[in-house]
DNA sequence: CCTTTTCTATGGTCTAACAATTGACTAATT
DNA sequence: AATTAGTCAATTGTTAGACCATAGAAAAGG
């Protein structure tokens, strides 16, 4: 079935069905979520605004009420809209959050198995300008919530590892709040939680490290207090050169890489969906 | 009916009722494709392995084939599986491409209207890193494409603007690519489309940018064929400044905000629809 | 005025069926 | 023998219809 008219004497040669190029037949649920993303980004639907009903959107589309709501889970896990049952529920217009961002990028590294040292670059170009803004654009409630952080740091730094972490993280997301830049700020937060994640499993957090990192957060947060956006960029600088020498010192003793998605728990507790593989 | 069983008793308090927290009762597609996410990344099924068929899922998991689907489609939107139909078909699994998560950044941007500004100030911490890194890991291959790209710059800088920001947006791509960072890669990637998208439409590219640009991509491109990574990254930082800053004045003089989500162009040629690639 | 009940539009889920697709296999033709 | 066309079967794509669960509004009751 190469050609569609075999006899008929006008069929083309070869070298002209390869201008066609691929015809992709698309599924009526990627047209419908397409459809529905461009209306959502060009303002026909706000932030807010309630899309039409499964039941009109299957009048209004001609299709059938499954594959409306195939699309309406694409457009849920693009973060364009949330859907609530009951009367008066729906589809409801919103903004992708932070978070669902951060969690896209961490699928993308964990499925990527991107290495360690390309998240630490990666914090390596953020962080700076981060610091630089935080400084620039803090709000005192950005402080606040910095020095706060920075207390429990300090406290859990002498014994307290895991918690040291996790406050560590905690400490690059508030930096990152405080810059006022929303990009900027998703992409932290996601680095910041994989690279929590390789550390809780690595413990590379050694006693040296601990100090290094608490001093380096003191030093930054002095110039974000002083609003001195100048400073606190020179030190993120410094801060993060000296952490990924250290880090590359411990990698080259382990003598492995370390990649973002962790493949080490096999044992999971919950296995009800057990199939024909 | 707050209370499952009114007249018993030994019903809490309202007090006590507070340490429940709210049940959240999920979806039941949301859960196959979380469990599924997991199996997943946890290599259960491999890159380029094929999941169950559907009604293998349905007897699995005694789901009905609607909700196996919408998970499905979950899972597609998050980039971790393609689905192909047909004898032999079925669910492969596959990892996010730049592309997928590029989208998912634009939807970010887009959906937050996230100000121009913010992209100049992501773009100004991650080129001097890709610039960095590009001349340290780049390829001959990578080289041949950045000259390649940069010849076609420079021809398109006299006179045909929109081929001038197309192939700026390219050369930023390329060098991108050169980093062999895939996460700066993918940010660098989408990071370029918002700023071609919005340079399209508000044309800051004067006659002095454009020669700006071309003699900043010039120096940045012969410290990269040298390897000189410290050249490379201290041109970048002192070429994306002064483009920063050229942008500043050109937007105190228009004297209003750009943003990411701009809705102007009811009718889009670009297929928004176009699927993952 | 407050509480309780009822109502009902909405999403959530299931079943059943058929259409469209696609690769492998087979037969016919040259 | 090689190519072409046809057939088959397993899989996704799509539809239709039904019923359940939910949740807010509105009505009823105190």
């Amino acid at each position: 079935m190469r050609n569609a008219v075999p006899a008929n004497p006008l069929s083309e040669p070869p070298t002209m069905l390869g201008r066609l190029g691929l015809i992709n037949v698309p599924k009526s649920c990627d047209v419908l979520a397409a459809r529905l993303q461009e209306q959502i980004l060009s303002g026909v639907y706000p932030d807010g605004s309630a899309l039409p009903t499964e039941r009109e959107l299957v009048l209004g589309t001609g299709l059938s009420r499954g594959s409306v709501r195939e699309a309406l889970r694409i457009l849920e896990a693009q973060g364009l809209v949330h859907t609530r049952a009951g009367r008066y529920g729906g589809s409801v217009v919103s903004r992708p959050t932070d978070a669902l961002l951060a969690r896209h990028i961490n699928l993308f590294a964990k499925g990527r198995s991107v290495p360690l040292d390309a998240l630490v670059e990666a914090r390596q170009a953020l962080e700076p300008m981060v610091a630089y803004l935080a400084a620039r654009n803090r709000s005192d409630q950005d402080l606040a919530a910095l020095i706060a952080i920075s207390a429990r740091l300090d406290a859990a730094a002498r014994n307290d590892v895991p918690r040291f972490l996790e406050e560590n993280a905690n400490w690059h997301s508030a930096l990152a709040v405080a810059s006022h830049n929303d990009l900027l700020r998703a992409f932290t937060a996601s680095i910041s939680g994989l690279m929590l994640e390789a550390s809780r499993i690595e413990n590379f957090a050694s006693e040296d490290v601990r100090t290094l990192v608490t001093l380096a957060h003191h030093r930054i947060l002095r110039a974000i207090e002083a609003r001195d956006a100048d400073a606190a960029r020179r030190r993120a600088e410094r801060d993060v050169q000296a952490y990924a020498k250290h880090l590359e010192l411990a990698m080259k003793t382990a003598g492995r890489q370390i990649n973002a998605g962790t493949r080490k728990d096999q044992g999971n507790a919950a296995n009800p969906s057990a199939k024909a593989a």
